[in-house]
DNA sequence: AAATTTGGTTTATAATATAAACTACTTTAC
DNA sequence: GTAAAGTAGTTTATATTATAAACCAAATTT
């Protein structure tokens, strides 16, 4: 019937910076920020716990004397996106 | 760009139920319980919630000596399900 | 050089989900 | 008829999560 839904997917922010991921395969913190509208302190925390469980890959440089914090989904990142889309359709269809 | 996701559809056990409940139009708590493979205590509190937010109309009778609870769907909880399925596309597409 | 901005992190708090415990019966087995 | 087990839930406590607020270090602007 339903199927289990990623914890750490199904969340609004969450899923945001994936879909976004999944699509430009690299984004620094800046992109993220404005395209999800989230406050910064949110999207650290939330960029730390899909790094953590290793959705993404965190790359931490500086650009000219400014740190930039880029983002890039994995492999097990883009599986557990498709994954979580295909268990949410047993949802809404 | 991304749209928001009423909170209170997404919830695994609150989207479950909504997503049987548009079908079905009409259900029992038990009914409910098989499908979703909720805890009572779960179900109850979710149940409570989307009942207070209108979205579904809770009816307690009795069923013989045993207490029913029937749960329908009501408009307001049909329209907020197509909104939230529809801005949930903007994450999934 | 003081104030503001940038690019974040950390910590505290509010909200949520979930499990565990409980209630109020009913049915079955002895 | 009473003890045990089952049904249909509710309430309460706890763990998890999301979010906001506060903070930090350095850069830039005035």
């Amino acid at each position: 019937m339903f199927k289990e839904l990623d914890p750490l997917l199904h969340s609004q922010l969450r899923l945001a910076i994936m879909s976004l991921l999944i699509s430009v395969e690299e984004a620094d913190f800046v992109f993220l920020k404005e395209k999800t509208n989230a406050t910064s302190g949110n999207l650290s925390v939330q960029i730390d716990k899909l790094n953590e469980a290793g959705y993404i890959k965190v790359t931490k440089t500086f650009q000219g004397k400014m740190p930039r914090t880029i983002c890039k989904i994995t492999s097990k990142g883009i599986s557990a996106f498709e994954i979580y889309v295909k268990n949410l359709k047993t949802y809404i269809k």
